[in-house]
DNA sequence: AAAATATGAGCAAACGTTTGCACAAAGTAG
DNA sequence: CTACTTTGTGCAAACGTTTGCTCATATTTT
């Protein structure tokens, strides 16, 4: 049988509440029954019940990770594990644990939310998503449960999200097409669920214009699908628009790396015919050839910052003395430009 | 405050133990009460404390995935996002969560497991490792824990594993190589800590001694650090040994990547001047220029088999009727050689 | 020296379930 | 009609902690 509180109490002579001040340690236990008890525990070899002290505490110390609806998809991309060692980091640090949902829909996204929140099992939750309009979200402001989005959300102001400035992502990497001579630069990859892809997009269209580039509709190329790849959207690309872009701008490395394999299946040479970048700056991106002009959005950081921030909600649920009106916080992750191969002449 | 399994019971007129065994779905409850219970449940939105719950059937339907020390890099790998998927579809259908732990250090893994396992967080841990000597394995081993390795461990006996046959995978590889006339053949990535390739190295050596082919140690290149890259193996390499292969076999894809960037940047064409073979498969394997000869290790079956093999032992646990021998299962998971044109002259 | 405060430790009531046992009512067999 | 089984429910003891009170003793203040 376990081990439990009661057997070292018993062994040191003292009450279990007197066991339990020890490991919390609390400041008025003597050093001296401090020492005692913590011999014995080290010859018991005990260790506290999780189980118990979360019910008896009413907080589990672990925090949720909910993956998007349509995870299938998402978990394959190199910025996801980046995210989640960001997040294991800091919640490590603090001594929480993490719990995983890799749910496939979005029924089972919120049957895991609500199993997670009122079920008691986690005192925070991150919501990795920037879905135009999340299910999940609106339950969770609901029952006020404490929640950090990763991803831009619509309902900004109810909400405490972390996310990079994808509008200045689409911006420079832009700017970086105009500054090297290209004036007929595609867009590729917009899909309107999907507020990154939205917000790089209106990046892009600004840049032009800020450079008089009137925004042709025809050099957007709007992904349906999740799971579409760069090579079958520049398939349809060439196939119905009449335009010859000069510049590639992919929302992500993935797409860029489709779009360049059908480029040079179809005679056209990265950057000599086409400049094209990627965002997120996967691993491969510097291994690529060409390597891979991208943008590094410190992943890691935006699941550290989204903890800390969950962190600081669920504390203070706890030591809400002075009711005040509760604040939502936006924190921007910088990003950098990494110029490579694909778009140097 | 919340809503708890007496107000159901106080509202529907019957005893907290009736309610319970209406949520248990026991046999023993007359369809009348079980419906007026289960309306009730809906009209209060009621949902079960699941932490109660654990502490009270002593199981937390939870299963810990632990994660290499050396989480830094492998977590970047796009083979492991695979194997949480896996490890989380089947742990989903079966009314699982996953804890994911992300330790960077030996030492904080074994604090993790025993937090996991004495804790009574989990009811049984995946690990996810190859090292030769585990100091977790020996951990759990101890305290009769139920847990799963992905990956060949070396107390093969003493443990239930799942893996791919990475002897076959070294052989098979070989083999297309020498089938395709090459006899000077590298082997890219040797690491003595971890069996993976040591296995594959086996496989590689003994395909080569079958077709007559002598060893030549001139051709293997060891990587002593995990943080290893290709493109530094092969330099280093070049710059030590006189040999020229005309294949190179490379244990992971990231690692050909590199060793391909390396050799390109040197005048030397694949496939036309050296012949390179990844393993793993990863998504960008097919869209890299020349597209990557490699292997796919179906890492979501390694996952989704790994929790069926534990869930079997928890459920073991608990049925313990007849006291019975235990016995280890060993599960591997086959492997399929995809040859793309980075080995096709 | 009395009063006030600080310190150290124990009691017992939570926390929200599950589950073995008991027991009444209803059904079945002889 | 009696004895035995089945069916449906309740009682109360776990599960292993935490924590608000209480209270004795020790220390400080006036």
């Amino acid at each position: 049988m376990r081990i439990t509180i009661k057997d070292i109490a018993k062994k040191a002579g003292v009450s279990p509440s007197t066991v339990s001040r020890v490991i919390a340690n609390h400041p008025r236990i003597s050093s001296a029954t401090k020492h005692k008890v913590m011999k014995i525990m080290k010859e018991l070899d005990y260790h506290p019940n999780m189980i118990a002290r979360s019910l008896a505490s009413k907080a589990s110390k672990i925090i949720g990770v909910i993956i998007p609806g349509t995870a299938e998809r998402s978990f394959e991309h190199p910025f996801f594990p980046e995210l989640l060692r960001g997040i294991g980091s800091v919640a490590y640090q603090h001594g929480y644990n993490i719990l995983i949902s890799s749910v496939t829909s979005l029924a089972e996204e919120k049957d895991t939310i609500i199993q997670f929140a009122r079920g008691g099992i986690t005192d925070g939750v991150i919501l990795l998503t920037s879905r135009v309009r999340d299910p999940s979200v609106a339950e969770l402001i609901k029952m006020s449960f404490p929640f950090v989005i990763i991803g831009r959300s619509e309902q900004e102001s109810r909400v405490n999200w972390v996310d990079n400035d994808n509008f200045s992502i689409g911006y420079e990497l832009t700017e970086h097409f105009i500054k090297q001579g290209h004036s007929r630069i595609a867009f590729l990859g917009l899909s309107p669920d999907f507020l990154v892809t939205v917000d790089r997009f209106n990046g892009y269209k600004q840049a032009l214009q800020d450079h008089g580039i009137p925004v042709d509709e025809e050099l957007v190329v709007e992904s349906q699908f999740v799971t579409d790849d760069g090579y079958h959207l520049m398939k349809t690309f060439y196939q119905h628009r009449s335009v010859q872009p000069t510049g590639i701008i992919a929302c992500d490395d993935l797409l860029a790396f489709g779009a360049i394999k059908y480029l040079n299946e179809h005679g056209l040479e990265v950057p000599r015919d086409v400049a094209v970048a990627g965002v997120n700056n996967v691993p491969q991106a510097a291994y690529f050839s060409p390597s891979l002009t991208s943008v590094e959005i410190n992943a890691f950081s935006l699941g550290a910052k989204a903890v800390e921030l969950l962190l600081a909600e669920v504390n203070e649920k706890y030591t809400a003395g002075v009711p005040q009106a509760r604040s939502y916080s936006r924190t921007i992750i910088p990003a950098e430009l990494i110029v490579r191969d694909s778009t140097r002449r």
